[in-house]
Parts: structure tokens; sequence; C-alpha cells
DNA sequence: CTTCCACAGGAACCAGCGGACC
DNA sequence: GGTCCGCTGGTTCCTGTGGAAG
């Protein structure tokens, strides 16, 4: 994005009217198609208001799906009722794959509670304590939302999930209650069968957004973030049938639709049309493998490189060659080197990302390995790492 | 049918940092 | 000031494995 896109058009804008309701983790007003999740899990919460411990809850449904928000929205709500009754409640979110330590999401849980605590030094038990203690004396009903729940189960000091469903235990005036939201079905299975049937006293499901729902959603954002006739009859519907191709991820949706007004912006075209679609939907993928690569750590960009590098020349790239490239590299470079075993996590990683994918390939008496596909464009991999000082050399 | 390749990926551990507590 | 802690970003050592070659 060019400082002249960011400034030029501003107070002068004739696509947008309100960009910020088509920014990911904005919540909207109202939520179509979810009217009965939302009124399921208000009924599920509603004891909170009366002092009692609303029942566990386990949300599941695939991204874009509508979880968070549905848990953003009726926290929002409750909370204004609770305020406009005098009930005691607390509410807390937490984002598990940012918070992604039994540290760290108690850290969070205490300081969404107004109890501050230093980011290191202490244990978990004595972080688990002080929070229990700060609950205790608030008297009152604590909900605990726990987003991407998934990043939990996996944790050595795994068993956070399991203390927070029995914190009550150490309660006497307080209460807790615990909303655990994923998109991955096999969390279930992973986790601890007490935590399982403790968290799954109440299970919503959260299906994929149709084509049509989609285009209702895509709607009501729209009146409120583009001016009158800025968007062209046959964009929302395009965009949604787009999005529902692809797993009716309404983020998604609403994500692509933002990028192809800021592209018609950019284009000083005075309407939304698809074509804009069409180039933001490619400005998307070139624009996140960019800002991915250029914060790659050193090794992880050359790396990176490499396999850029052999991917030109041939056509299947191989973690061995990868790393024997590499080995090479950096000698050149005067750079020490990280062991095999590294690199294969880091090629792990950068599938994760997305800038290349990666597939398990047997090859009989010549090993088993990874066949790695590069995702983007070579030149652009190599544009964002000239930017490094060091690989400028290269 | 057996062998054996070229790694994948799990487990345990470590150094070094920023920090709390007494 | 010494002892504890969590976390990152590694290392070392290890066991596991599908299927072409022999």
């Amino acid at each position: 994005m060019s400082a002249q896109n960011l400034f030029s058009s501003v107070g002068q804008n004739r696509i947008f009217r309100n960009r910020s309701v088509l920014v990911s983790d904005f919540i909207p007003l109202s939520l179509p198609h979810r009217e009965s999740e939302i009124r399921r899990l208000a009924q599920i919460l509603s004891p909170s208001l009366e002092g009692t411990r609303p029942n566990n809850a386990f949300m599941y449904g695939l991204t874009g799906t509508g979880k968070t928000a549905v848990v953003r929205y009726v926290s929002n709500q409750l909370s204004k009722e609770a305020l406009s009754r005098g009930a005691a409640v607390g509410l807390v979110y937490v984002n598990a794959r940012k918070d992604d330590t039994s540290y760290r999401v108690l850290a969070q849980v205490g300081k969404q509670l107004n109890l501050h605590l230093p980011f290191t030094g202490l244990s978990v038990a004595e972080v688990y304590s002080r929070v229990t203690a700060h609950v205790e004396k608030l008297s009152c009903t604590v909900i605990i939302s726990i987003d991407e729940i998934d990043s939990l189960v996996r944790e050595p000091n795994g068993n956070l999930l399991y203390k927070l469903t029995r914190m009550n235990s150490d309660l006497s005036k307080s209460r807790v209650s615990l909303i655990g939201i994923t998109n991955d079905s096999k969390v279930l299975d992973a986790l601890d069968p007490r935590v399982r049937s403790s968290l799954g006293e109440e299970e919503l499901i959260f299906g994929p957004y149709d084509a049509e729902q989609l285009r209702d959603i895509l709607h009501a954002r729209s009146s409120d973030a583009f001016q009158d006739n800025a968007l062209g009859a046959d964009v929302i519907p395009y965009v949604a049938a787009l999005a529902a191709k692809d797993h009716g991820d309404a983020r998604k949706a609403v994500d692509l639709l933002r990028k192809a007004g800021e592209v018609a912006e950019r284009l000083g075209s005075e309407r939304v049309r698809t074509e804009h679609v069409q180039q933001a939907l490619s400005e998307i993928e070139v624009d996140t493998a960019l800002e991915v690569v250029t914060k790659l750590p050193l090794h992880s960009k050359i790396i990176l490189a490499c396999i850029a590098d052999l991917y030109v020349k041939k056509q299947t790239v191989i973690t061995g060659d990868v790393f024997a490239l590499y080995l090479h590299t950096c000698k050149r470079m005067g750079l020490e080197v990280l062991t095999s075993r590294r690199v294969s996590e880091i090629i792990n990683e950068l599938d994760m990302v997305g800038v290349i994918s990666t597939r398990i390939l047997n090859r009989g008496r010549f090993g088993r390995t990874k066949r790695i596909a590069l995702n983007v464009d070579p030149e652009h991999v190599r544009a964002a790492i000239s930017k490094d000082d060091i690989l400028k050399t290269t």
C-alpha cells in the first residue's frame, strides 16, 4: 500500500463511507443467519445474571463461520444487561493462539479482570492461585471464553483446561464458566476425557455459510461500509460465490470485499466492479506472501531463497537438496549453520505460513523425504528477501 | 521376501534472557 | 544477590517408515 493511497483520498472518498466496518475484528450490530446460535448462547449464559453458574459450552465450526463474532456479540450484550441490573458478571475473552501457554492464558484472564500480573517470573501454579484468589474476591460469575482452544491441548504443561474446569472447587463466593471455541474437530478427541465432558455440557455447532447467506452478510455490512451506489450490483453475489466455494468463510469474503474496494479506490474508479474483485484476489495472495516473507528470521529466509532457487531449476525439490544448498550458502556468507533437524522444522514452518507446500514422498530405495513446492512467484520471494541487508549481495 | 535409503518427526535437554521474589 | 521461573530457539539422540532394488 503506497503512502499516496493512505492519504491522498482522505476526506474525499468516493468508494468507502466507513472502511472499518470491513476489517476482520469489527463486531457488527447484527449477525445474519446466526440468530439461533445467538439465542442459544444467550440462554446458556443467562443464569449468570441471577448469580448462578452457567453451564460450560463448547463451540465448533470452521473458520469464518461466526463463532468468535457470536461469542463477542453475546458477551457485549450480556455485560450491558449485567450492568443495568447490577449483576456481578465478569467476561473474559482469550485467544489461545495468541496467548498460547498456560501462563499467558491465566495472565490474560487476570488482566481482563484488572489483576496485574508480570509476563514472566512467576510459576504457573502461583499465577493460578493469584487469579483464583482474585476471582474469589470479586464474588461474581466469571465467564471465560477461550478461542482457538486447540493451541492449548498440545501444550506440555497442558492441564490448564482441567484446572480451569475445576476452579469452582477452589471458589465459594464466585463461579467460573468456560466457553471453548475451536475449528478443529479433532481437538475433542485429544482432550482429557474429564475436560471433554465438562466442557461439553452444552455444544454449539456452526455450519459453513452458503452463497446466499454470505450475500446477506455482505449486504448488511456494505451499506455502512460503502457510499451509496459505489458498489456494482453484481459485486456482492460474485464475492459471495467465490467465498462459498472456499468453505463458506465469511471473514475471507469480507476481506475480499474490502480489498476490492481498495483496488477500485486506488484505480480512481467510481464504483467497485467484478474486475476489481479479481484483482483483489490475486493481490491478497501476493500481499500476504510478501508480508510473511519479509518478516521471516534470517535463516528461514535463506532456506526459502534456496527453495526458490532450486524450484526454478528442478521439477522436484527435496529436503536433502535444500539442506545441501543451504549449507553451501551459509558457508559462502560466513554464517554458522543450523542442524538438518532444525531446517526440517523451518520447512514445516514455511509450509504452515503458506509460502510453500510440502508432501511426504516415498522413493523406496532412495528413502523417504519431502517434496517441496513454492506457492509464490520466485521473483516475489527474491524481491522480498533482497530487502534484507545481509542478503543483498547474493 | 528382505534390505536399506533418506529422511520425518518425537523427546529430552540446554543456553541465555528478562523478570519476580525474598 | 541468589534462586526461582517461563520462553525462545536451538541441539542431540533417537525411532519409524513406504516401497524400489536386489
